[in-house]
DNA sequence: CGAGTGATTGACTTAGATCAATGACCGTGG
DNA sequence: CCACGGTCATTGATCTAAGTCAATCACTCG
């Protein structure tokens, strides 16, 4: 999922960087597309904002992450992007992306599969957050980030980051491991864990 | 984001019915995949079954729902498919499609295009879902849902539909939109909401 | 060494889930 | 035609799991 490897040199040597104060403007409503841009650096988020100047967060993107890949198929943006903290990000111009993909059919072909992986894994993502329950959550989070054996975890980052990304504070997070790993349920060493049974 | 429509001739023509009881395997993991599904009624799971016979959902769809764009680009599946109910399902074949998007780079760019659009959707819906407080969630909702107007939302489904998507129990909902509505903060005309402005 | 971050646990609160009941509406089949 | 079963919308009472606030310890980095 990283952006710049699977980029053809054509592009990627057209490459631009931008830094960007906390709270400016990447790009507003109204403008014209660009092109795709990639977090390098700090949080963006894009936001709709309505009449009354409440912003209604779309998504939020931190280092590594991709942003406005709709936006080669579109001739305007349709929201703003503004910076959360510090930010510096990659631009890929759009012209060029299209004509590469005309030029090689099968790097058109590679960006629809890697759009098509993202839709899946945040088909996944959603579909964790319809589990009420903490344990059953994290549970689902562990079965479908299991290794290659089926029940071997390497957790990524920090704790704190995954409870963000499961949707619960990281103190609910703590506990509910804890009580997984009291139960028998899975066995923990620093960032990997075990999946034993299920209780 | 129905899918039927935007398929070239040569694609829906080749188009094939399958119906499926209750229970029954659309697909295996490890089976050959064969092409995109569109369930045309009923209820589909996407699951992953760990070596302890859990199932964890990583998709459901439902009638209009688009089922394994990504199995176009791999050779097996990694997943299985199990009907939740009686369902009937459209089977659009890969090779064709594949051949399509070669000979027709209108018709590729349409499909990168269209699930683009999917991934700014999905990422929004879970950003949604960060929000914790219903009011909040609900708000998100209207907001980004507002018609031309900016104000006015005509509510596609039911309730009960509309508070599964925002992650909440119907009850819930039904609250929340009393509570905004005694404030003042929005008008409801049955499937018709008005926003009004932000306490 | 001190500031900052992550990990962890305890105590307490609350928002949302759950259970329950009611009325409106709609289609349908006898 | 009307009774019935089903779904949706709505509200009340209650419960509980997760959120919030707070404190501690370990670790790292400049």
């Amino acid at each position: 999922m990283a952006i710049a490897d699977s980029l053809p040199p054509a592009v990627s040597n057209a490459m631009t960087i931008r830094t960007l104060r906390s709270g400016e403007n990447l790009f507003r409503q109204g403008e014209p597309t660009v092109g795709i841009y990639e977090v390098v650096s700090g949080v963006v988020r894009m936001v709709r904002i309505d009449r009354e100047g409440n912003e209604a967060v779309v998504h939020v993107a931190r280092g590594g992450d991709a942003l406005g890949e709709a936006t080669l198929f579109t001739p305007i943006y349709h929201c703003d992007t503004i910076a959360t903290t510090r930010a510096t990000v990659r631009l890929y111009p759009k012209a060029l992306l299209l004509s590469e993909f005309k030029r090689d059919p099968k790097f058109a072909e590679g960006y629809a599969a890697m759009l098509a992986r993202q839709v899946m894994t945040l088909r996944t993502r959603l579909e964790r957050r319809n589990i009420r329950s903490a344990r059953d959550r994290v549970r689902h989070y562990l079965v479908l980030s299991a290794g290659r054996d089926g029940c071997t975890v390497q957790l990524p980052g920090t704790l704190i980051e995954l409870a963000a990304e499961l949707g619960l504070t990281h103190e609910v997070l703590y506990r509910t491991l804890a009580r997984m790993a009291a139960d028998g349920e899975i066995e923990r060493n620093g960032s990997v864990i075990k999946v034993k049974r299920v209780v």
